[in-house]
DNA sequence: CTGTTAGCGCATTCAC
DNA sequence: GTGAATGCGCTAACAG
């Protein structure tokens, strides 16, 4: 009969020759069956006090690691939950992250995470890659639902999903702001300041269902005012080029007085690309933006925008793939996160205002002519 | 001699019962080993057009994927890198991880992200998570590469690994800027300007070395001027409660004219609180942070900062673990990014300044007194 | 050119 | 309580 010690010189075949221990060592130094280890370092079934501490300590002496990769064959589950976005470099995405992060871990979940940059080729390989992985389930923000390659291989295969920001209830399960009825609010907060000429900015417009939700919310509650319908200004080139095009763009449409961005990042290049021009918010040119990102309230004037919870979205597109994997049952389909319209100093009067009726003229609005600069230069 | 259609009737255990379709599945559809499924799917080895077609059609008709964890389990490699930084909130991570996630997709590799808030325990447990997840490499930053068990667990596995923004090339190999030096190089703008009364705010200065490192250059240049060491103003709460300690913090502290910041999102988080408290930036108080984040020149006044290039720093961090994965030689351990100082709107000349000799008052200066308010309001 | 075989590390059934 | 045996899906030898 061998002792435990004799066997730990049997072994000795794996460890130290070529990577990492694997359950076979500890099992040998253990003196015991790898079942045993198993049992013990997953605190599945009974084992004695003894081997219990014999094997914890062979383990800890190797230390030793139950490896993913072994489990997950065996169990064809990966404990990881895969995440595509259109940009990590977006703070409203980057907020989402560390919604579904903090719900995925606090499940004994990892994230794998991938960028489409706003494409539809790079949104399918993220997913493909993502499913040849084994992910145990997808949240997801694509460009639209409807057309999405993607989102339907995620559904052919039956795999738990989620979307994040898009809206589309009949497709998948999705945690997101109804974009039509807050785009609403941003035409009444400019109507009410007496703006008439107004635009809709928005990057690669034709791709993203949310920059259309919200356009069109945005012209329909426009012409409820009897307005025209904005002026679409579009930008489809890479987001670093945007310091770049904006300024001309803004440059063709003086005209208009006020400019309500498809996003907050949108929103403070626009004012950017304003001071470029001279053009001085919100006096010259009113500036809404969409998402709610903090940086919008640090910037001077602040940025006045739809006030969204992106963490919020992450976590509750966390917990439907997380409740699917638990096989409940999803109560809603469909998570619609809370939104306000959030005042700003990048929205103001229109200087152009006509308008005698008084009556909700009751917020501060500068006399038609204007000091040449609010701030930074003395006269 | 069985036909192909006949082994095809035969089959039928796994595809259709659970789950997706296992190579054996697309070998009898084929009628072929699952070898030479395995060839053909891998581009590895010889087949003949007819087998290769034949096996495509299966894989095709069954949408067939090999699966990564066989695979892996059998090669062991994951062809995953993972990468743990302290949020992914922060704009300069997010920069950074989009560097890394291009260069890693390049080289067919999946990032497996993990923010550690901050905590050293939050660092030590994504670190364990990913070995157990058996990831080829490992991209990290840390809070203090000197005394991480983090990284100390990294090095002793022996895992291709590399730093970060950290700076330790002793320990590991590291894509950073010289934090000291290009402290130094704030300490000589402000002095530029006139100031003398400075202030370095960090948050969670004790768990984080490179504001340490920046403090340390700063002061010592400060020194080297003839001046005091800066006032150490630490916020080490969550990063979410800054808006409210912010405001005091600088309250107790007003006879400073200059203020550095550890990054930008304090320093931006810096200039929000001072309107709070109607300091105007930077007539009454100059602010400088460290990172260059895009946001910072979208701000106004745009943010003086030290301009580093964080995509460049993750597409180093990068290259070198992949670089290790191909057994190459990395050449330099240490990857150090340029950087320059950017001059912004929110650093000028101190007003306190009683420097007669007008060699450098070029800039704008105010007259002592101001206007009441600068913009939001009229008087 | 192609099929058979042997594990990779683990969880699990089934005896004992 | 515990151990031996099986197979998850795959790649790499090795025969043929």
């Amino acid at each position: 009969m061998l002792t435990a010690d004799t066997r730990a010189v049997i072994k000795s075949t794996n460890t130290s020759d070529r990577g990492r221990a694997s359950i076979k060592d500890v099992a040998a130094l253990a003196g015991c069956g790898i079942a045993t280890v198993s049992r013990v370092l997953n605190g599945s079934g009974p084992t004695s006090v003894a081997t219990h501490d014999r094997v914890l300590a062979a383990a800890a002496s190797l230390d030793f690691q139950l490896s993913d990769i072994g489990r997950s064959l065996r169990t064809q589950r990966t404990r990881t939950i895969g995440c595509v976005v259109p940009s990590i470099a977006n703070p409203v995405f980057a907020q989402a992250l560390q919604g579904l992060q903090r719900a995925a871990r606090a499940a004994g979940h990892q994230l794998i995470v991938s960028g489409s940059n706003y494409t539809l080729d790079q949104e399918l390989e993220a997913v493909t890659t993502l499913l040849g992985k084994q992910v145990d389930g997808l949240v997801l923000t694509v460009s639209d639902p409807e057309t999405s390659q993607a989102l339907d291989l995620v559904r052919e295969r039956g795999l738990p999903h989620a979307l994040m920001f898009n809206h589309a209830p009949s497709l998948a399960p999705c945690a997101s702001v109804d974009n039509a009825s807050a785009a609403r609010l941003v035409a009444d907060a400019f109507v009410d300041q007496g703006h008439r000429l107004l635009g809709f900015l928005a990057l690669r417009f034709g791709s993203s269902d949310r920059s259309r939700q919200r356009f069109e919310g945005f012209g329909a509650r426009l012409q409820e005012h009897g307005l025209e319908a904005p002026v679409l200004l579009e930008v489809d080139d890479e987001p670093a080029h945007l310091a770049d095009h904006l300024p001309s763009l803004l440059d063709e449409h003086r005209y208009l007085t006020g400019i309500f961005a498809s996003n907050d990042m949108l929103a403070l290049a626009a004012m950017q690309a304003a001071r470029t021009l001279s053009l001085r918010v919100p006096y010259d040119l009113s500036i809404v933006g969409f998402d709610g990102i903090a940086i919008g309230q640090m910037v001077e004037p602040t940025l006045a925008t739809v006030q969204t919870d992106p963490e919020a979205m992450g976590t509750a597109a966390a917990e439907t793939v997380l409740a699917a994997l638990r096989n409940e049952q999803v109560s809603s389909s469909c998570d619609q996160t809370r939104f306000h319209f959030r005042p700003g100093g990048s929205l103001s009067r229109c200087r152009d205002d006509q308008t005698d009726s008084g009556e909700v003229a009751a917020s501060p609005l500068p006399s038609p002519t204007h000091p040449r600069e609010p701030s930074l230069k003395k006269d």
